[in-house]
DNA sequence: TAGTAAAATTAGGCAACCCTAAATATGGCA
DNA sequence: TGCCATATTTAGGGTTGCCTAATTTTACTA
């Protein structure tokens, strides 16, 4: 009994929870510079942060080791990851943002926004599974799809793959695309990926072709037998 | 030259602007406790953030007189409201909020909408005049249309009344403000009206009919000759 | 294994805001 | 005109969160 959770987290808060979901996602525990890098913030700020946060148990600190979500931690921050990709696909859907400009909307709307809101945006999105970037949506309960899909540049070498959408509205760059034979369900095979964003080459049909970065990270890909 | 305006003021200065706008705007200059009670603060928390705020030139401030808004602490109150305003707007039109309840959600969205948003939503709806309430949104360059209707309850005794509009969709409460007579157009006069929200009287046609609070402050009127 | 560079934490401060208690100014009434 | 209730402001504190400087721990290397 007494103060159950106290929801309600401050946006500051929130912000801490999601950089070390992120960094999480990694397998290893959050480093104090890594978030501190993530947010933007000096190392020390997040010393004393991670210390109030582990005290209300949003996290569990080993001190000179790192930090890990607990439960109720994940719980927050899958809230509001949640907030933000349904957010960010409102506002493409329904409001005309192009899909790389909804970040930053997002980012400080994601702390204002009622359960209820989310839930009426989900829903006259048709509560989608995936935001516009590709990233799935958490669903009300923390679960999420399986991304299926992965930009071009991060197929491994010798991989095949089908282009399953293009990601720009921009006509030229989807004119371009299409005139090197690609469109939504090709198939193709990656030959070689330059590193430090170089270009990425594969074989299409009976012909092989560059694409260079910026546009191969507009072709998001589906890779055979990539699933669990 | 030099920092300009630094525009981004915090939720707490903008909610102060608001505030101190809505209360001057019946003439008077707004009173500490007058402040402190429409933001549920204490009295000594508004005298000290007056003076922030007078030293950021939001507002001019006679001690222990008052204080008013500067023409900059005026446009910072406006591009909230119409924020608020449009927001509101925005929830009833699109997302299928009832007009009653969407204040709550507005009044933390304003905080935290960027200006780009708030533009593309009045343009989705068409840039209203008036919000859902009746009440004028201001223009992006501060200028609002003249209000010109009332709900019944804030008609003076005496007054005749045109019923413009009936906010509500209710079926329930429709179907009764139908059988007394009332549609839109219908042409009434303010017989009485009872304090602490007790009912309006009001003559229509040849009879007289007792409104509750609830009702009548949904039957938003025209009170000819009431504008300037 | 000692030594040191890098990472993390502790110490000490600051700004925004809010609060209660104590002092002070105002303005109306006797 | 003087007194007093009321409104306002000043004093003194607390919390959240961020920062820089100093200290401590860790972990890698010689």
């Amino acid at each position: 009994m007494t103060a159950p959770t106290a929801d309600e987290l401050t946006t500051s808060v929130e912000d801490y929870l999601k950089a070390i979901y992120a960094i999480t996602r990694q397998g290893h525990p959050a480093s104090t510079s890594d978030i501190a890098g993530w947010l933007g913030l000096s190392a020390p700020s997040v010393s004393g942060m991670v210390k109030r946060l582990a005290g209300q148990g949003l996290l569990e600190h080993r001190p000179y080791k790192g930090v890990e979500l607990t439960a109720k931690g994940r719980r927050g921050a899958l809230t509001v990851l949640r907030r933000h990709r349904i957010i960010e696909s409102y506002l493409v859907e329904r409001l005309g943002y192009s899909w790389d400009s909804v970040h930053q909307e997002a980012e400080r709307l994601e702390h204002a926004v009622s359960e209820v809101l989310i839930e009426r945006m989900a829903d006259a999105l048709g509560n989608p599974e995936f935001d516009p970037h590709g990233d799935p949506i958490p669903r009300p309960d923390g679960s999420m799809a399986e991304a299926t899909s992965t930009p071009m540049p991060d197929i491994a070498v010798g991989q095949e793959g089908v282009l399953r959408q293009v990601r720009s509205n921009d006509a030229e760059q989807l004119r371009f695309i299409a005139s090197v034979g690609l469109k939504p369900g090709a198939v193709f095979t990656v030959l070689g990926q330059q590193p430090f964003h170089g270009p990425t080459t594969i074989r299409l049909g009976d012909t092989e072709q560059v694409i260079g970065h910026q546009i191969a990270s507009l072709l998001w890909c589906e890779v055979p037998g990539e699933q669990g």
